[in-house]
DNA sequence: GCCGTTTTCGGCCCGACTGTTTTCAGTCG
């Protein structure tokens, strides 16, 4: 699937026209057309042969044949014309923070600078600063930001975030002069990866607060602290931004910092429409101001319900609330149990009983321990005698529990030839068969989706387990035709794992959202190998959420017995 | 470049912080 490699050729695009001092509204275009291609989960190969790429939101004529136009020949003619004689190098100084198109294009002109090294160099030697609007500071600055770019984390995962973002606002919380503080951003939408915690605070004295902040202890750098907001690094090389506003405003800040930007612009506009005005600090009628001190405020002055942070992403949200259609998503409380955990009679680290334990703890009525199967050897995998000796432990198990069920599972190797590792007699023993992928991965698309599929022709099999295998960061999804996956789940009525685990969360948000379309039941699992893991379920349903998933979506809201009657 | 019950032309979100500025442009959220 081209998707994603388009939209990189096209913010490519955007960034060299915006070099170029072309009109910052084309260079958005090709942004917003770019965005468009990473949150569209058909294969956009298949949209373009249909013709009906210019359906897609920010995609006209001429975005449309440019795509087109790679789909045939692996480019694009404009992007190749328009970067002739500029370096990738010199593009990619647009990243270090602080330096933006105008400046860039003022020092490549005047000092003939088309490398790091060349405007370090520049900058040391007082030629930068000689520039009309430049400097000595900038030059500094812009050394520092270099520094910043090469230290730079990226975005790390979401599970690896909040922790440190929570303990954050707790301090922040702590202050004497602040009152109410929120997370905002990306952690509140519950994006799957994070690129700087965003906190928003309401201060009777904003100084103070802002102060404090910059001085708590973990604090490495200040980038930048004024009077209502201050960007910090941290240990770890991670940013963090406060936002203090005035409690009476609290609701038009939360509603602004929570973003997505997109979404902002979005409501922006609609008000605008409406005669009225939208910012950090509330919604106006000229001068007047009509609401902000609660977020639902800024949604009803324009004719919206309020809606759940996860689905901020201008992705159909605002159309929908517009029209009273918003999904009552699934929410923690709705799930039942786990549906897919490891234990120590393979590679988990937990006993049964203490599975059960944390299962009770957790309030739920049911886990699926599904270990796995015999030919996972390094994972220690069950062979049937093994099964049988499980199966018996946790009968045992259950006879002592009150309001839990452990069900007996496996997560079932699908093998490299598409064969299942237990035979139909053994697996129908089971009260949860997860099926996933553990060797070639590299497998052509045809192949690696037909292996999958198999797996979900056998009446066995409940769920397959992270279907595409990425990880996030780390590695691409293997090959799979994920839209055939779901077709043929819808039809088999076998479900698709969202696995919790923070670096797979796996089918991702998009693609749940397109497997609610066509009918296809999801299951949420968190592949604990510890019991801690277990507390990423959370991560789960946030993915479901994004995914404008309902409880009716997802097998884990369902009690036990109804689970059963799905088999 | 995209888009439209106000428009097929003329808009395209709105504000904070910094540095170099004597009134604002650039960058970022
Ligand atoms: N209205 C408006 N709001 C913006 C703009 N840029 C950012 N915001 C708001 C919405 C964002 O969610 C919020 C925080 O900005 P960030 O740059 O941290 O983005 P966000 O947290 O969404 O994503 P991230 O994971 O940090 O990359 O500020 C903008 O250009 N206009
Ligand atoms: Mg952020
Ligand atoms: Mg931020
Ligand atoms: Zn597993």
């Amino acid at each position: 699937m081209k998707n994603s490699e388009i939209a990189d050729v096209f913010d490519q695009l955007a960034d060299v026209l915006e070099f170029k001092g072309e009109m910052v509204f084309k260079v958005n275009s090709y942004r917003k057309a770019a965005r468009t291609l990473r949150d569209t989960s058909e294969d956009i190969a298949v949209v373009a042969a249909e013709n009906r790429l210019a359906n897609l939101p920010g995609i006209g004529k001429s975005t449309a044949e440019k795509i087109q136009e790679y789909l045939k020949t692996g480019k694009i003619k404009k992007y190749e014309e328009e970067r002739k004689g500029l370096s990738d190098e010199l593009i990619s100084m647009l990243q270090i923070p602080g330096m933006g198109p105008k400046s860039l294009a003022l020092i490549h002109s005047r000092l003939k600078i088309d490398t790091f090294a060349a405007l370090e160099d520049a900058i040391h030697s007082g030629r930068l600063a000689e520039l009309p609007g430049m400097g000595e500071k900038k030059g500094e600055n812009i050394l520092k930001g270099i520094q910043l770019l090469r230290e730079a984390s990226k975005r790390i995962p979401l599970g690896v975030a909040l922790p440190i973002a929570e303990q954050v606002l707790d301090e922040v919380r702590k202050f004497k002069s602040v009152r109410r503080a929120e997370l905002a951003g990306s952690l509140r939408r519950m994006r799957e990866t994070i690129g700087d915690i965003d906190i928003l605070a309401s201060a009777s004295d904003h100084k103070k607060a802002i102060e404090a902040f910059a001085a708590l202890p973990q604090v490495k750098r200040v980038l930048a602290a004024g009077t209502t907001k201050a960007s910090v690094i941290v240990q770890g090389n991670q940013q963090i931004d406060l936002r203090v506003v005035d409690e009476e405003c609290f609701g038009a800040a939360l509603q602004y910092f929570t973003g997505s930007k997109e979404h902002n612009i979005k409501l922006r506009d609609i008000a605008k429409g409406l005669g009225l005005k939208i910012n950090e600090y509330g919604v106006f009628r000229g001068d007047k101001k009509v609401g902000g001190k609660e977020e639902k405020e800024i949604y009803e002055a324009i004719g919206l319900q309020w809606m759940p942070p996860e689905i901020r992403e201008d992705r159909g949200e605002i159309e929908a609330a517009k029209e009273g259609s918003l999904p009552a998503l699934v929410t923690s409380k709705q799930i039942k149990g786990d549906l897919h955990v490891h234990s120590n009679f393979s590679d988990g680290r937990a006993t049964l009983e203490q599975l059960a334990e944390q299962a009770e703890a957790l309030g739920y009525k049911y886990i699926a321990v599904t270990d796995h199967s015999q030919s996972l050897k390094i994972a220690r995998g069950l062979t049937p005698e093994r099964v049988e000796q499980k199966g018996k432990e946790i009968q045992k198990i259950n006879s002592k529990l009150k309001s839990l069920k452990l069900l007996l599972g496996t997560e079932l190797d699908i093998l490299g030839d598409g064969g299942l590792d237990y035979p139909d007699k053994l697996l129908e023993k089971f009260d949860w068969v997860v099926a996933s992928i553990h060797s070639g991965f590299k497998q052509p698309r045809e192949k690696i989706t037909r292996r999958i599929t198999s797996a979900m022709e056998n009446p066995f099999v409940d769920c397959i387990a992270h279907p595409t295998g990425r990880l996030i960061g780390q590695r691409s999804p293997y090959e799979v035709d994920v839209e055939e996956l779901l077709a043929v789940a819808a039809k088999t009525g076998t479900a698709i794992e969202i696995n919790a685990n923070y670096d797979r969360l796996d089918l991702d948000d998009i693609w749940c959202k397109r497997a609610k379309e066509l009918g296809v039941k999801l299951a949420i699992g968190t592949d604990a190998h510890h019991l801690d893991h277990m507390n990423m379920i959370r991560l789960g349903v946030a993915v479901a959420r994004r995914g404008w998933l309902e409880a009716t979506d997802i097998l884990n809201t369902l009690p036990l017995k109804k689970l059963r009657q799905k088999r």
